[in-house]
DNA sequence: CCCTTTTTCGTCATGATGACGATAAGCTTC
DNA sequence: GAAGCTTATCGTCATCATGACGAAAAAGGG
């Protein structure tokens, strides 16, 4: 292999979550050069013996403390033109992680701190910007055909929860009568667990938790503006 | 750079299109090892100043001979557990590519020779088989929400071949008079030439080349079984 | 007790779809 | 040239999904 250029490869995360209708992004503010005190997305080297899905759990968990199994984590894309990282060739390997809203989240080693910033976010190293993109609208597209907004929400959650989730990611308001309709009569997308909760106002609401289904049939399209 | 560990990166490529009624793959049977004189995706590695979409349009130019705009080519997902490639730590970032059928295949330098080879195919070197699985489910995925299914066909086309695309990716019978509806009633999708062909047999049908959607609203969804 | 809020269930018109009849326009065969 | 075959194209109809919206249910606050 010595014959062939060599890179370096890193995970990083487009980490979103939605909280008091707002979508937001775990950023890191970057404690090394290059970019030292700007805003990036978590992430780092894949290890030597570290499989590429493995990577990106490992820098997730290191982030956020997350061991269980909650929320939803897959490959985004992969960047690699040569000039992106001044360091050299490195080629980066971006997956996108949804959460439902977590505690204030914990720097990482070569970072000075973290945070969950509001949605859209001014400048951020590398080309961050573009992959954050990328990220937002992959998940705006997954929650039309797959029951991933659940992924926003707790393990136990309303539906009036899940709404503001969709209305939220994709900055569009929807009936609560439609949209109760829709998440009822999907087979498989939310399950009831026959329990209520009061909310701050109004009727109290059922608690639902997500169902088997991995794809929406028929999906849920985005109101056409 | 040096601290971090190096690997190599390629661009393999998984190359589909649609003729008599088969979908095809594009193969090269390995001459170097390993996997010698085994079939596998074609590809190969990302050079020191090479964007990686550029690799794979290189990649996909040494292995068809295309250069004119045809077809389509997108990021697929990339691959790099540990030993998967026995040569050492190796990232593969995958394409996908949709072409309309061509010649035969240009054997590249390290190849004893290439083939449009039929799905579904017997066995692959290193991971190639779960690459090329990914590949096919996106096709399959993508022809429902997006026009891709155009980049199978030349660029005039009648809808009969755009329907003969649909069947042989989704391995399913569609009605032609509410595909005809639905493909004409969708805006942007395809636009009429003006000209007619005659077929082998039967009336002659409209030509169409492609409309200017990137996406197809409301989706056309594959046929519950 | 009345008002507000939110949840949940219905109603109705509209649009998309599946099933399928009918006509158009070419060819082949007699 | 007429009959027959094949495919393209247009229509019809019932059904399903959806958007717009009314209304009852179930809580709390004055």
């Amino acid at each position: 292999m010595a014959d062939y250029p060599a890179f370096s490869v890193t995970a990083d995360l487009v980490v979103l979550t939605v909280q008091d209708n707002e979508m937001r992004v775990l950023l890191v503010r970057r404690g090394i050069e290059p970019y030292r005190g700007q805003w990036a997305l978590p992430g780092g080297f894949v290890l030597p013996d570290e499989d590429l899905d493995a990577a990106a759990a490992r820098e997730l968990r290191e982030e956020t403390g997350l061991t269980a199994p909650v929320g939803h984590l897959e490959q985004l894309a992969s960047y690699g033109a040569p000039g992106r990282d001044p360091r050299g060739r490195v080629v980066t390997v971006a997956y996108l992680a949804l959460l439902p809203h977590l505690p204030a989240p914990v720097a990482g080693s070569d970072a000075e701190g973290a945070a969950w910033t509001a949605l859209p976010v001014a400048e951020l190293a590398f080309d961050h910007a573009r992959i954050l993109a990328d990220g937002v609208e992959r998940a705006r597209a997954k929650l039309e055909y797959s029951p991933l907004a659940t992924a926003f929400c707790p393990p136990e959650f309303t539906i009036s929860e899940l709404r503001e989730v969709y209305e939220t990611v994709w900055g569009a308001r929807l009936d609560p009568r439609n949209f109760h309709r829709k998440v009822t009569g999907t087979p498989g997308f939310i399950e009831p667990v026959g329990r209520s909760i009061a909310a701050e106002r109004g009727r109290p609401a059922q608690l639902f938790r997500r169902g088997p289904a991995r794809l929406l049939h028929p999906p849920m399209l985005r109101p056409t503006p």
